[in-house]
DNA sequence: CCCTTTTGTCACAAAAATGTAATCGCTGTG
DNA sequence: CACAGCGATTACATTTTTGTGACAAAAGGG
């Protein structure tokens, strides 16, 4: 099963928007459009994007502001970034990048070169050397080497198990409805069962029990699931 | 007391000579810029860096020629280099490598993969009189001699698998998809099956697996290869 | 130009992951 | 206590992903 990657566009002028979605919906992925940061920023803590495309000139915060932002808060450092720019300043650009931005493309682009670059991006993946590791109470999840440990004991665990691991320990103390995490783990646009997820809150529940940690893994009756250290 | 290491950057397009020396004096490394390979040679002597950033495409000599130069040197051998080149060249890269380079990285790139880079390269420092020799648990990488060894006994690999053990090695911890291992091994602008990563991870883990050492080379289904010393 | 080595592809085998459905078990209610 | 509602568990068929061996094309080396 191929999951379409999710990329959040923030753009101001609509006729770009347009165009974007179209583009990148054709190309295959799953996208986000907002018209400003502080529509992002609502949207990037429940569905985190695998890619942003920002505008540099944008009606509230700029772009640059933005990026710069993004890169200093741990939990969206990963998220890679292509500047979208009107000017062909070289100025602009340096900018850009040593704010922390991937790559940058220049208004008016080809959709070909768009996509081209989107692909480069996100195969590149984040810099070797920064082993962002997140780590709670003794236990690990380290994207990089897609890997979750607790004391220094490595987890076994299947990729779904994984991702739903993952999402919890950045999502910590608060409920999430079957629904809901079809949508963030699975991805937006599957038609799978909700009792899926019961099943794969078992595995992974399976995996943490081997180290008695399974009760962070919580069910709220009615509700869903919720993963929190509190018992 | 800490002395800052001195970095020599040798790039003539004036943009990202600025970039880098705005990047690197920030990241605190003492630095040095000039344009061609001509006012390279004078200054090295002068003044011997800790590393080098070297562009690919120079006005006079090519960077991949003046590489050359600098490891066929006793006196200059033993500084590391980094390879910069632009999206496209991706395919000379390892001739790059070959040539003696450390590291290469891909134009544009982010101010914070750069520095990550740089200092990866410099903590891997040589040891003085030492050919590039990379050794990890009984396993030495001779970049130079074009040999992998195993408790000093010389492994038989192809030239890929060869590539592909040398880079795992460099880049432990982490996986890698099959399309970012063509990236890195093969070049980024060949069109081969990603099967084809299947098959030479095969070979390696064969030559791996007459000493035992098999199990560095770990399968992440869904996602790619990874090099660990954990199992 | 012949011979050897290296490479990439393919087809099939093997293994792992996944989603479903049937069943079991708990909890609160009338 | 029977029942309904909901989650837990389990088994299993299916799908997806990887491993493996064979092979022919390509690349080098004499």
């Amino acid at each position: 099963m191929y999951m379409a990657e999710r990329i959040l566009v923030v753009e101001d002028e609509a006729a770009i928007r347009e165009m974007l979605s179209m583009t990148l919906t054709r190309a295959g992925f799953e996208i986000m459009v907002v018209g400003s940061v502080s529509q992002a920023r609502g949207l990037i803590m429940d569905r985190r994007p695998n890619l942003i495309l920002l505008d540099w000139m944008l009606p509230d915060t700029s772009g640059l502001e933005y990026a710069r932002i993004l890169k200093k808060d741990a939990m969206t450092r990963e998220i890679p970034i292509i500047m979208v720019t009107a000017r062909g300043d070289e100025g602009d650009r340096v900018k850009g990048l040593e704010v922390g931005a991937d790559d940058y493309i220049i208004k008016p682009f080809s959709s070909k070169e768009l996509v081209a670059r989107i692909k480069t991006v996100l195969r590149r993946g984040a810099p070797p050397g920064d082993n962002h590791i997140i780590q709670v109470d003794g236990m690990r999840v380290d994207l990089a080497g897609h890997r979750a440990m607790i004391n220094n004991t490595i987890l076994d665990l299947g990729p779904t198990e994984f991702r739903l691991l993952h999402f919890f320990i950045t999502h910590p103390d608060r409920v999430y409805s079957r629904s809901q995490l079809l949508d963030q783990i699975w991805g937006g646009s599957i038609c799978i069962g909700e009792r899926a997820v019961d099943v794969h809150i078992r595995r992974l529940r399976q995996a943490l029990a081997t180290h008695n940690h399974d009760q962070y893994v919580q069910t709220v009756r009615g509700t869903g699931y919720r993963f929190s250290m509190l018992v």
